[in-house]
RNA sequence: GUGGUUGUAGCUCAGUUGGUUAGAGCGCUAGAUUGUGGUUCUAGAAGUCGCCGGUUCGAGCCCGGUCUUCCACCCCA
């Protein structure tokens, strides 16, 4: 058998795993810089708990989990006759794997909630799974790296999370990046003014495509949903929606006059936008984007997604927004959350495509001993030993084999320091210590060694 | 889910209109050098040509299916 691994999962080598950890560990310490603490949720839930939370198409995304034993026993005949899938799912599977953090943490907060204090601010950082076919960026297995407050609907939460993005990728050293702002109470207002409240999907979903396929497609895909052209032709600003985001926000007060929905929805995104210009970002741009239609089965209020820096192509690298009653589907009322994602994969490619990583160094040990015999192996031992107690990471070659392939290893794997000890060392009680990079080899004693490798 | 694309040694890739024993570079192993790596030289090992089936006297090459890779759509981090 050929060794191989699921379609759209990936193995990590020990440089992949030390550069994923430089991203984690500079997302968690901002995370809990901007007072965050952490919650982990299990990789696989009820399925009642995810299903019909993302949408007919997250339905489908799905990873469900086969019951265990025998799961066809109690199905009947006429269901295995039938061959609807969507029909026997539910009665051969019970769980699924999770899908994102987001409907999770809303499961958890709902189920802890007499042991939270809210507003209750929490990240997550673990693995999620989509049935998607994979693409570039776009895994079955992957990485989101979540933070959300909920038992807050106070749009200084948004003006925070808008500052934390732009810490994360400034202190990742990545510039450029756009951080994409809408607000779903803008897109039920526009979609109120042209008369078709019940197309708002179909609407954005469309509007969506305008940089992909211009305003003519836009148009047609329109029409071809049922949305006229009369009402097409009352939003021609947003078609050509250009200049900074306060004659974007005026355009808008223009065109939503008559909604009482969307005005709201201007009021709250020029609230967030006049405050973080009064704040400033250090290396994200803040743009309106009307186009912006994410995650709408949740989002009520503000939609953010994050565009890498233009020279990269890669789709989104995080994503969020406000949901006022995600924990409601649960039980909870009134409880609205506001959050954001950061896709830890995507922005790898994107460090990687820009040269970002030089920083991060590899664990490997400071100091290798060759291997001449047990008896001098032993010898060795004791000074590793020493050695490890100071913190110096070092290691003993397994096995006594030639010099030449135990320097090789060294050699290999970058080793600074090599000590060669043989029955002459071991009977004067000294170390032969090697420097790998300029060759010089000098006989010292323990504590001499000692002050050489620990510069 | 729809359409296209890819697969040959551990890795990167050649392989002509279908024709004898499928090659190269890197890497690996051994030796030149029994206590000295990086450079060099010599030799060697390594492949069910993704898998299954078909066409053919004959298939790495043609056809069908399947898996995988990458890409576009859908959707999304």
């Amino acid at each position: 058998m050929k060794p191989s691994i699921p379609k759209g999962t990936r193995d990590f080598s020990p440089t992949e795993v030390a550069n994923r950890t430089y991203i984690i560990n500079t997302i968690k310490t901002t995370f809990e810089n901007f007072g965050f603490q952490p919650i982990e949720t299990p990789s696989f839930e009820n399925s009642e708990t995810l299903m019909g939370k993302y949408g007919e198409e997250g339905d489908r995304l799905i990873f469900k989990i086969l019951n265990s034993g025998d799961y066809l026993e109690k199905v009947t005949e006429q269901f295995l006759a039938d061959k609807n899938s969507l029909k026997l799912t539910p009665q051969i599977s019970e769980k699924a794997l999770r899908y994102d953090l987001t409907v999770p943490f809303a499961r958890y907060v709902v189920q802890h909630q007499n042991d939270i204090t809210f507003p209750f601010k929490r990240y997550q950082i673990q693995p999620v799974w989509r049935a998607d076919r994979p693409q570039k960026g776009r895994f079955r297995e992957f990485y989101q790296c979540d933070a959300d407050v909920v038992g807050s609907d106070s749009l200084w939460q948004e003006i925070d999370f808008i500052k934390l993005y732009d810490t994360v990728f400034s202190n990742l050293g990545l510039k450029g990046t756009t951080i994409k702002i809408n607000n779903r109470k803008i897109l039920s207002g526009i979609v109120e003014v042209i008369g078709a409240s019940d197309k708002l999907i179909d609407f954005t979903v469309a509007l969506d495509k305008l940089d992909k396929i211009g305003k003519e497609g836009v148009e047609n895909e329109m029409i071809s949903k049922g949305i006229s052209k009369e009402a097409i032709a009352k939003v021609q600003p947003l078609f050509d929606f250009s200049g900074n985001n306060l004659n974007k926000l005026t355009s808008l007060e223009n065109l939503l006059i008559t909604s009482e929905e969307g005005k709201k929805g201007v009021s709250e995104l020029r609230f967030i936008i006049e405050n973080i210009q009064q704040l400033g970002l250090q290396s994200a741009d803040l743009e309106i984007d009307v186009t912006l239609a994410r995650g709408l089965n949740y989002y009520t209020g503000a939609i953010f997604e994050v565009a890498a820096p233009k020279s990269v192509s890669m789709g989104s690298i995080g994503g969020g927004g406000r949901y006022d009653d995600l924990t409601g589907i649960f039980g909870l009322k009134d409880v609205s959350g506001v959050g954001i994602s950061f896709g830890l994969d995507r922005i790898y490619l994107v460090l990687e495509e820009l040269q970002l990583f030089e920083k991060v160094a590899l664990p490997k040990p400071t100091v290798l001993f060759l291997n001449f015999g047990d008896q001098e192996a032993l010898f060795c031992m004791k000074a590793i030993a020493e050695l490890r107690k100071d913190g110096i990471k070092s290691e003993l070659y397994p096995e006594a084999t030639k010099l030449k392939k135990q320097l090789n290893y060294a050699d290999k794997r970058e080793i600074p320091f090599v000590v060669i000890v043989g029955s002459q060392e071991v009977e004067k009680q000294v170390f032969t210590l090697k420097n790998m990079i300029s060759g010089e080899q000098t006989s010292c004693s323990l504590s001499t060694l000692f002050g050489v490798v620990n510069k």
